[in-house]
RNA sequence: CGGGGUGUAGCGCAGUCUGGUAGCGCGUUUGGUUCGGGACCAAAAGGUCAAGAGUUCGAAUCUCUUCACCCCGACCA
């Protein structure tokens, strides 16, 4: 490959519309150009990266026992209506009519189409189990797209998708995904945490995500600082241990609390720490109305009362609905209210706390939850912050920044069911296929890599993936002809060994190929010049450590062979 | 969808407050000198100043509308 005959450019300063480190870099090194908001262009080398992640996933995946296909993009709706996501993850979906009006959708992930694939393809247990996958565009009409490649309209993804006979055959083929994402992430020069997640509009019951950690990261992570739990914050749980309220009782006394909206309106009115109050939210879930109770400094957390109320639809009731069922929408409380109230385990045994007194304008001050609220249930329900309690250990846990790079979920028979997937087992009896889904994001992937492989001077692509495993910079070749041919021979070589390379031909200054070499962050430079030339070495130098090695001529292809080797 | 920010040459920016017909750096083209960490000199090409409407003798600049992009939020009594 020739720089001279590649479509290859670089940027001297950071586009104004990038704002994180991987983001810049993928532009400035010229791998990624944007067309429109959350839509980009691989360019020649960008695309090599892609291909080289790409293949990896394939030859893992195909190692673990996987088969690949490839399924339409452009779906007819039908398929999601049947499976009852169509409404679901409607807002999300690209809709678009064919001219015979047919509602079609640009799929965002296929369950759907998978499940009606394998159910026509598979009628007996003895062809299961069964895994398949794809690499393929996806397309999600995202509310914001943003930092590149980490969320985009169109991107590119690996979906894996595995039939069992049973939930025991369904736990060994995703602990065989589970295995391959941990090699997969490895040969990509990855280091993606494990960790236990929610399941969302997939499905499903047991999920794990790969986290790369980063401070750009758009979910948050909860890790044991003792043991090895780990989990997404809108999946952590906590251990709750004694109540944090004072047993010291008054008697329930009304306190007017004129407009407090807020927890810190409300406990400044009755002249209380925020965390005495109590938070009292009215739900609908699936149209049921329920109230949940929270200390006042913690936030509720929407997932997890999802799924302890194993409900599809959970939203915040309006004001309007709140004061149907509590009298009132300011100061809303959960004494005497007429639907079930699911209380936060933070608040058990809790003696003076403030509540709304379902009258506008009033709380109660000196209320004891035991004596004076009927609970229905006790669960943990907030949101799981830094120095809570593991639910394992009870040690404290920490909160970093993560990147979704792939999930893998045990999803059960959820599109199985809904699309009547069955075989006939040994004994002639039709049982429906336990199935499983694994995904990653094989753009974001890339970036990823950047995201966690960078310094001052530019990307460090790890050798497995970097767009060409050596770069060779001729300094002189355009007047010194033993420079040309020592180079020329040397690409040579390289290419009969299976070591992609890239010639940097241009005539340029030694300095600007360096500082492009650097930016694009090939593993490898192996730079040929007419001064070391004359003492009959050439230079190798590693991207990652800089480190410099002089070699001669002859004993070049050994010595890059044994550096891309480590 | 709500809030904030930004739109001027391929990229990064100044000019806008105080209206007078567009500039700097990088990049590109040509010639020359250079040549081991983003060289220098000279010449040149490249812009309906996001779009539309308005005010004005005159608008990148003032007013209104629209669009695009970026950031934050979209849930807390």
């Amino acid at each position: 490959m020739r720089w001279s005959k590649t479509l290859i450019s670089t940027l001297r300063d950071d586009p104004q519309e990038a704002e994180i480190t991987s983001h810049k870099l993928m532009l400035r090194a010229g791998l990624i150009r944007k067309l429109a908001g959350g839509l980009y262009t691989f360019t020649p080398l960008g695309l090599r990266v892609l291909h080289k992640v790409e293949n990896i996933i394939r030859e893992e995946m195909d190692r673990a026992g996987a088969q690949e296909i490839l399924m339409p993009a452009l779906q007819p709706i039908e398929l999601w209506e049947k499976s009852g996501r169509a409404s679901q993850m409607g807002s999300s979906m690209f809709r678009l009519k064919d001219r015979q009006d047919r509602q079609m959708v640009l799929g965002p992930t296929h369950e759907e189409v998978v499940t009606d694939y394998i159910m026509h393809e598979i009628s007996s247990y003895r062809q299961l189990p069964c895994t398949v996958y794809q690499i393929q565009t996806k397309f999600r009409d995202e509310i914001r797209p943003r930092f590149g490649l980490m969320r985009a309209k169109e991107f590119i993804m690996k979906d894996a998708y595995s039939f069992d006979v049973s939930l025991d055959a369904a736990d060994a083929s995703y602990q065989a995904m589970f295995d391959a994402y941990v090699r997969i992430f490895d040969r990509c020069g990855l280091v993606a945490k494990p960790v236990e997640a929610d399941t969302g509009n997939i499905g499903g019951n047991h999920s794990h995500e790969f986290m790369v950690l980063a401070p750009s990261g758009e979910d948050g992570i909860l890790a044991c600082t003792s043991c090895s739990y780990a989990a997404n914050q809108e999946r952590a749980e906590r251990k709750v241990s004694g109540s944090p309220y004072s047993t010291k009782m008054g008697e329930p006394t009304e306190v007017p609390t004129p407009g407090a909206r807020t927890v810190e309106e409300s406990a400044q009115a009755v002249g209380v720490p925020n965390d005495q109050i109590v938070k009292s939210l009215v739900y609908l879930a699936d149209g049921k109305p329920l109230m949940a109770i929270v200390p006042g400094t913690r936030e509720l957390n929407e997932c997890k009362l999802r799924r302890i109320l194993g409900c599809s639809l959970l939203e915040m009731a309006d004001d309007e609905t709140s004061a149907k069922y509590a009298g009132t929408f300011g100061s809303i409380g959960p004494i005497g209210v007429k639907i079930p109230v699911y209380a936060d385990l933070g608040l058990k045994g809790a003696q003076d706390v403030v509540v709304g007194a379902n009258k506008t304008g009033f709380h109660i001050k000196h209320v004891s939850l035991e004596a004076q609220v009927k609970v229905a249930e006790w669960h943990d329900l907030v949101t799981v912050e830094a120095e809570d309690c593991c639910p394992k250990c009870g040690q404290p846990l920490a909160m970093a920044r993560g990147i979704e790079v792939g999930h893998v979920f045990k999803l059960g028979t959820k599109y199985t069911e809904a699309f009547d997937a069955t075989f006939l087992d040994s004994e002639k009896k039709s049982n429906v296929m336990v199935m499983g889904c694994y995904g990653i994001g094989v753009t974001r992937t890339v970036q990823a890599v950047v995201e966690q492989n960078f310094d001052k001077d530019g990307i460090i692509w790890p050798a497995s993936i970097s767009p060409c495993q050596v770069a060779l910079l001729p300094l002189d070749a355009h007047k010194d002809e033993n420079c040309r041919r020592v180079s020329e021979a040397l690409e040579k070589e390289l290419q009969a060994n299976g070591i992609d390379v890239l010639v940097d031909d241009r005539e340029e200054r030694p300095g600007l190929k360096f500082k492009d070499a650097d930016l694009i962050g090939f593993t490898l430079r192996v730079v040929v010049g007419s001064r070391s030339l004359e003492k009959g070495v050439i230079e190798l130098r590693e991207r990652k450590s800089g480190e410099t090695t002089l070699v001669p001529v002859a004993e070049a292809l050994h010595a890059i062979k044994a550096i891309l080797a480590k």
